[in-house]
DNA sequence: TTGATTGCAAAGCATTTGCATGCTA
DNA sequence: TAGCATGCAAATGCTTTGCAATCAA
C-alpha cells in the first residue's frame, strides 16, 4: 500500500518476462509472493516473508517462498544480503540505484547509504585487475550515533566478552 | 614454514594477553590451533583447519577448532569472511593493513585488493552519519580476467538458469 | 582446589530436496 | 496432456550446546 499500481506492474512484467524466457510458469503463489515482497519496505527473510504471505493465503508453503525468492534473485528483482546474524535477507534490487549498509552491532540499526565516489573507485579497482564486476556488497559494522559512547556499547558484558554481531528483530532502516 | 619465528611470537603474545585479560586459559589445543591457523596462507574454514590440526594432533576436536576460531576473532587476530558459498572462512587480521575481495563466480578465484582511497571514503561516509565503524567488508563478484568473455562464463547452463555463486575448492588467491 | 576447557554426542537452525499431487500452458 | 510447481516431511550441512571428564592456574 502506498505504492502506485504502476510500480507493481513494472516489476510484475519483468518477472513474467523472466519466467517466460526461462521456460517457467506463472502461478498464483509466485504472484502473491512477489506482490508481498514488493510491499515490504526494507530487507526481509524468507521466514518473515512467509509469515506475511500466510496472512493473505495460508496455504502457501515456506518452501515456495524460499524458492520464489531465489527466483526473484535470478530474475534480477531481488538481492541477498547478510548482516551477520546468520540469516539471509532479501531486498528489492533497483536496476538504477544501488546502496550499501552500515550495521550497528549494538542496537541492530541498519543504515542504507550510497556513495557514487566509492562506486567509481570500485569500478576503477576492478578494471585494474581485469575483473568484470557484476555486483558487490559493502558493509560497515560499528556503533550508530545513538549507541556510540553510550552505555549500550559494552553493557554489562565482562571485559573481553564476545562482542558478537546480533541483529535485533526491531531493526530499523534509515535512508 | 617460511615464517619468521618472531612473527609467531608476536601473535602468540597478543593471544596470551587476550586470554589473560579475559580470564581465560592457555591450552595446548589453543596454541596448536593458533599456530596452524597462522601457517595458512589465506582463508580457511573451521572444518579445513580442523583437518590440518588433526595431522599434528588427532585428538583435538572439531568443536575446539570452532571455539578457538571464534576466540581468535574476538581477540582481534582473525576475521570471518563469506564468499557466497554458505561457508564461513577465517583469515588473519593484520591490525595495520586491511584488504577487500573480488570473487570470480565462474572459477572461484579470490583476489585480495586494497584501496586507501576507498577506505578513506568509507570513513568519511560513516562520519557523515555519526557512525563509528569498527570493521567492514567489501566484496565484488563477477568474472576474472580469465573467465571474462570466455566459454566458462555461461557454460552449458540453460538460458536463465540460476547463476549461483559457487566457490571452487581449488580456490587461489592473488595479492 | 576450582572453575575453565575439552571432546563427544546430541541438538539447533536455516535451507534444500524427494516425492506424490496439483496446475499452468 | 506434459511437465513444471507445490507442499509436506525428511534430509542436509554448518554450527552450537549439554555434559562428564580433564586440565591449567
Amino acid at each position: 500500500m502506498g505504492r502506485k499500481a504502476k510500480d507493481f506492474d513494472e516489476e510484475q512484467i519483468l518477472f513474467e518476462n523472466y519466467l517466460r524466457s526461462a521456460g517457467l510458469r506463472r502461478t498464483e503463489q509466485r504472484d502473491l509472493i512477489l506482490r508481498t515482497f514488493l510491499d515490504v519496505g526494507d530487507h526481509i527473510t524468507s521466514e518473515d516473508l512467509y509469515r506475511l504471505v500466510s496472512e493473505k493465503d495460508p496455504t502457501v508453503g515456506l518452501t515456495t517462498v524460499y524458492r520464489t525468492l531465489k527466483l526473484l534473485t535470478t530474475a534480477g528483482l531481488a538481492q541477498e544480503v547478510r548482516f551477520g546474524d546468520n540469516k539471509t535477507y532479501y531486498e528489492k534490487l533497483h536496476s538504477d540505484e544501488h546502496h550499501d549498509h552500515m550495521i550497528c552491532t549494538s542496537c541492530g540499526l541498519v543504515i542504507e547509504f550510497y556513495s557514487p565516489d566509492i562506486e567509481a573507485l570500485q569500478d576503477e579497482m576492478a578494471a585494474s585487475f581485469g575483473f568484470e564486476a557484476t555486483h558487490h556488497s559493502l558493509r560497515l559494522w560499528g556503533y550508530c550515533a545513538k549507541c556510540k559512547g553510550s552505555a549500550g556499547k559494552l553493557t554489562n558484558a565482562p571485559p573481553g566478552a564476545e562482542p558478537r554481531v546480533r541483529v535485533k528483530s526491531g531493526r530499523t532502516v534509515v535512508r
